[in-house]
DNA sequence: TTATTATATAATAATCATTTTCGTTCTTTT
DNA sequence: AAAAGAACGAAAATGATTATTATATAATAA
């Protein structure tokens, strides 16, 4: 943890920013909840149970330096509003994403699964591709099972 | 044309709707500008330019119902505004998008690509897919060749 | 050290897309 | 024709995001 902290000081120093305090709270809600696909909301709302005197609109200009600096990706699920997601260290590409259109889950996918696809867009298409979003939607593990459930309980 | 809001038409039918006035003037503007990848303003303001009396929320109302019925797909390329996309006739998926991050233009790619990714991720997941969004974010062949032009003049 | 400058901040206020409300109109049913 | 239902337009409300403004803090120059 805190040396990821410090790994992120020095990306910003680098592109010469600093490290705030309240960016640094930011930053570790980030670290915390790393599974979740938080909004920028959420986000203020965890920040202030720590730092109870920050403002929304300071977390909303820390998630857009992070996007920047490729820190975290900015990702809309179709709901109205921009979720923030660490990227893992050393990833190239963004991760692709599981929506359960029944119970709204969220899973996350980190095999790139697109390097082909790429190849055949980038020669086919002449387009230098620099990122992507992939996302599938669909029905969970967790619904299935719910609905085989269902059927049983009627025969 | 005719033959394609027929169609339509009865899609509506088919699910308890009527095609009124104002939903055919809609309809008629997205298929009008099937390649573009319109706002619900963009659309307004086309729809308006046929039937001036149209309101806004009767276009915000008749792209959530095509929305609904799979005629268009909604999509947001993170500029803050939903897009509306006629869904090709008997495409069973999404097509997917060039967003040229130095233009803004936007192309279209009608193959499906996805089929073994797809494959993958339903048997290794344990996920039902119902639908996707592709999205490559990069520079377009037009932008490359201006890169090259000004490299040319520099020497 | 003090003055100056740049950066970052909190607390609004403002903006913009979208949704909701509500009174009216148009259709269908009785 | 009367009643009920669906769809509508205009305006108000909402909710996410951005801009503004006045302070505070840190870096630099004098
Ligand atoms: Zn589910
Ligand atoms: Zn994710
Ligand atoms: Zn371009
Ligand atoms: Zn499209």
């Amino acid at each position: 943890m805190e040396d990821r902290i410090d790994r992120i000081k020095k990306q910003l120093h680098t592109a010469g920013y600093k490290l705030t305090p309240q960016r640094e709270a930011t930053v570790r809600v980030l670290l915390e909840h790393e599974e979740d696909h938080l909004s920028a909301e959420d986000v203020y709302l965890l920040v202030k149970e720590k730092s109870p005197e920050i403002g929304l609109a300071t977390v909303y200009r820390t998630l857009e330096l992070l996007t920047e600096l490729k820190i975290v990706d900015k990702i809309n699920f179709g709901d109205g509003v921009s979720r923030y997601d660490l990227r893992k260290e050393g990833a190239a590409h963004f991760h692709h994403h599981l929506v359960c259109i029944e119970c709204g889950s969220v899973a996350e996918i980190q095999e790139d699964l697109l390097e082909e696809v790429e190849e055949i867009v980038e020669r086919d298409w002449k387009f230098k591709i620099k990122d992507h979003r992939l996302t599938f939607h669909g029905i969970c593990y967790r619904c299935q099972q719910k609905h085989a459930e269902e059927q049983n309980q009627k025969e």
